[in-house]
DNA sequence: TTTTAAATAATAGTATTACTATCTTAAATA
DNA sequence: TATTTAAGATAGTAATACTATTATTTAAAA
């Protein structure tokens, strides 16, 4: 994780612990318009300011929980196609990774990435669409977001390398994931998956897309 | 426009048209979140209340403008396809009219299409990606955004009547116009056209995206 | 074991934001 | 001329996004 995301780790602290858990839910629960440092503390039993002795401001935090989901991601994208030749299913692997809804690994204790799937989905670009997203980008704040990126992009490029447009193509296959998702549960006009509300809808409508633009 | 946007309808007043005008130069230069009453009203030279009497809320402004935005796209896409038979060529007019940039129209005194553009690239999502987006929807408050996707699903599905995925494809096309524009300039690893930062490079990357899709 | 440093809790305070309320004046309309 | 309506001026409130200070607890170093 990048250090300037923080002033103290909390990954090594309880409470440090303790506030990435209660942000989530609240954040999952009532939107980040409505999150505060001030329920969040309520939240744990602590106080406003302890909670700003680990996170500036909560827009930090965001970008915080956001880049631990795409980290995390990354993991299990490396974990589920390592030993997988053909890129085509492991593109396949990739839309389903990112179009699923996830269930909560229990494996890290504070974290709900089930929930975390929900956040990204409704919240996630508004880690970047900010008036300050450049000055955030020369702080490399973005970075597991773009590593992600890349990564596709070489997927896509191992499957057809003349294919011009990898990187756009990737981005627009990790955006599209999620905000079908949304669309679907939330404005099902601007969608085709109103009547099943099934992800592997979407799985099969990104599949479609991404392969018959890459193909020859 | 959906009159349950506003409390007065600002095109009636030249207070209101300049609540429109003065919102759009301060949300283009500034970001929606530093955006507030109290600057507008000072910018305009009236007050805080005077401009409470016209938009509840600033978010409700937010969707006036956006609506007013989508609105008067449909017009231009009406405009310049009304005459079009050939299917494929109204699509390819969509694509460009969703992703270039956009110049001043001069017929609309107080609304400034080209900032209009910029900050449908930046807040637009923001209009939808909220906790309420469940009730602005039911008081149709997005109601132009999903009128125009369903006119470009129309000609999608001219294009070829089998297609299964109009609407997702539709809204895919129109929030990755915007959205590859945002990567383009600000996240541009995230595209392919950092070098060019030419919209003519994302019209291209549509375009092929759209038309390998949906032929047989 | 004692000293010292670091983390946390408790409390207070400030500027700004997002409103609501009221009162007066100016202008349009009946 | 009387009356409604919009706008301007001013005040006030609860909540937000912080900063600062002090006291207390905990843990590491001497």
């Amino acid at each position: 994780m990048n250090p300037s995301l923080f002033l103290r780790d909390p990954e090594q602290s309880e409470l440090g612990k303790n506030i990435i858990k209660h942000s989530i839910q609240l954040i999952h629960d009532n939107g980040f318009e409505a999150f505060t440092f001030k329920k969040l503390a309520e939240s744990i039993g602590s106080t406003e300011a302890g909670v700003y002795r680990y996170f500036e401001n909560k827009h930090k935090l965001l970008v915080y929980i956001i880049s631990w989901y795409w980290g995390w991601i990354q993991f299990q994208l490396n974990y589920q196609t390592n030993n997988i030749s053909d890129p085509v299913i492991k593109l396949k692997k990739v839309i389903t990774l990112l179009s699923k809804n996830v269930e909560d690994d229990i494996t890290t204790g504070h974290v709900d990435e089930a929930q975390l799937h929900q956040i990204l989905i409704s919240e996630g670009s508004k880690a970047f669409l900010t008036n300050h997203v450049g000055k955030d980008n020369n702080q490399q704040f973005f970075q597991p977001y773009k590593d992600l990126c890349n990564a596709v992009g070489e997927i896509i490029l191992e499957c057809n390398p003349k294919y011009k447009y990898p990187h756009s193509l990737s981005s627009t296959i990790i955006e599209m994931a999620h905000l079908q998702n949304f669309f679907m549960n939330h404005l099902p006009s601007l969608t085709d998956f109103s009547k099943s509300k099934d992800e592997s809808e979407i799985i099969k409508y990104l599949e479609e897309l991404v392969f018959n633009t890459i193909r020859d």
